[in-house]
DNA sequence: AAGTGGTCTAGACCACGCG
DNA sequence: GCGTGGTCTAGACCACTTC
């Protein structure tokens, strides 16, 4: 009963009204739920599964699909497909103003960044909106990849008027505390935050599938002048990252844009 | 040139290296992009793509289907396959405690929300806990279905202590001023947010193709003496919805949890 | 070399929608 | 009724991992 193989056995049957995928996608579902399967444990190949169920590889392939893109199922070219590893969700608060690094390591996760690209570049009629730069004044970007216990959480797009930071190489692990050292620390940031589905690259490069989906972050932050000093894009991994905010009841001021 | 089958004559042509389907789908996203394709627009049946194309109807639809779950395109069971419309997103803040149906009233939308469940029940032990209640306590339950000028939004979920809403059939549009009536208006909030794919059912209420990616809040609301008033789980589409939050600096009082 | 997932095919039938 | 997407098949070959 807790062999492997009986999970698949009885998918045919079943009383029938479901597609034969979504029966077995069911079945795959139910067998991790239930403990049968634990996050790690490696699945049958495709082709066993079609012979224990007596259905076609091809249909077998839509179930696991189904189940890799919802994040339950991770599969490696080449050696299998396994339950995915339960992921322990990282918060973040939404009403302090904080970077990731300061966030990351007051919990205790060994933090590190790729560099994506570092540079200095003409700005584009975005950045020159936002920024409020003249077209022939220069932005610095800076990206990265935030990896926090090696595992890959976010990709950070920064874009910074290249009057506070001329040289994005000497940017370290926080941008903020660079531009606190260039005493053009941001006191003050607009935050638009959405969901939406993976693309091929950024799923890449945050190690889950294609189509996972993530939530994307808008940030333009203030300095005491009012003058806006950075503009980021942020994407973090759907799976591994909660936000967190607190709200009062008010008609006051709230959030701008 | 702006024939549409034009758009996937070449696609087994190209330098090799990509898969079929992969060519094929970013044939389409072109003439999405370029505009050859605008929103509303029919593609040929996958067959007539298929027989264009040279390739299998099979690969076609692995193609589509990728651009359907990136909310590129859109298909109708029996009807076809079409560019989707451009979706305009609404924002809301987060730094504000509001109700949905102000908030999208204040906008002009047209609201109105399905009901999906409203009913007394024995409280989950989550709602046990959330809500402070004793096991012999009873939980009011109000789910409903969010929609905005013929658009559904949204999913609401929400848990009251059946002290505070003895009978969920007497909510009107908006709970909180249901609640504001009785003498419970909530003050204060802790918001959860994230991101996750969509599964089948409730994909199939907010109108999009399983796996989109939605927003997902658990909100906790609080009464002026810091008793839990309601929880509530929403879901959120995507494609129609941003949050909008404002951050200050400081190491101040954050979120709780 | 053997086994795994990744891609692709040609053809079939079903379920839905629209005129 | 006819065309659409939705499901399903059996079989093939490629690319990658593991031994």
């Amino acid at each position: 009963m807790t062999d492997v193989a009986a999970i698949f056995a009885n998918v045919k049957d079943a009383a029938i009204g479901a597609p034969l995928y979504v029966r077995l996608r069911k079945a795959i579902e139910d067998a991790v739920k239930r403990g049968t399967l634990v996050p790690g444990d490696a699945l049958p190949s495709e082709r066993d599964i079609a012979a224990s169920a007596d259905i076609s590889r091809v249909t077998v392939r839509k179930a696991i699909q189904d189940l890799v893109q919802l994040g339950v199922l991770v599969q490696r070219h080449g050696s299998g497909t396994f339950v995915a590893p339960r992921m322990e969700r990282v918060e973040q608060s939404l009403s302090r103003l904080t970077s990731f690094t300061e966030d990351m390591a007051r919990r205790g996760l060994d933090v590190r960044s790729v560099w994506l690209d570092r540079g200095v570049y003409s700005p584009s009629p975005e950045e020159m909106m936002t920024l409020g730069l003249s077209s022939d004044a220069m932005v610095s970007r800076v990206s990265r990849l935030r990896i926090a216990n090696d595992t890959p959480l976010a990709i950070e797009r920064a874009s910074i008027s290249a009057e506070f930071l001329p040289d994005p190489n000497a940017t370290g692990a926080s941008l903020y505390a660079t531009l606190e050292a260039r005493g053009c620390k941001p006191v003050r940031a607009v935050q638009r935050i959405s969901a939406a589905n993976l693309g091929e690259a950024d799923a890449g490069l945050l190690d889950v599938a294609p189509g996972s989906a993530s939530l994307n972050i808008e940030r333009v932050s203030y300095l005491p002048s009012g003058k806006v000093v950075e503009f980021t894009r942020s994407v973090y991994r759907g799976d591994a990252y909660d936000f967190v905010a607190e709200l009062r009841l008010g008609s006051a001021e709230g959030a701008a844009l």
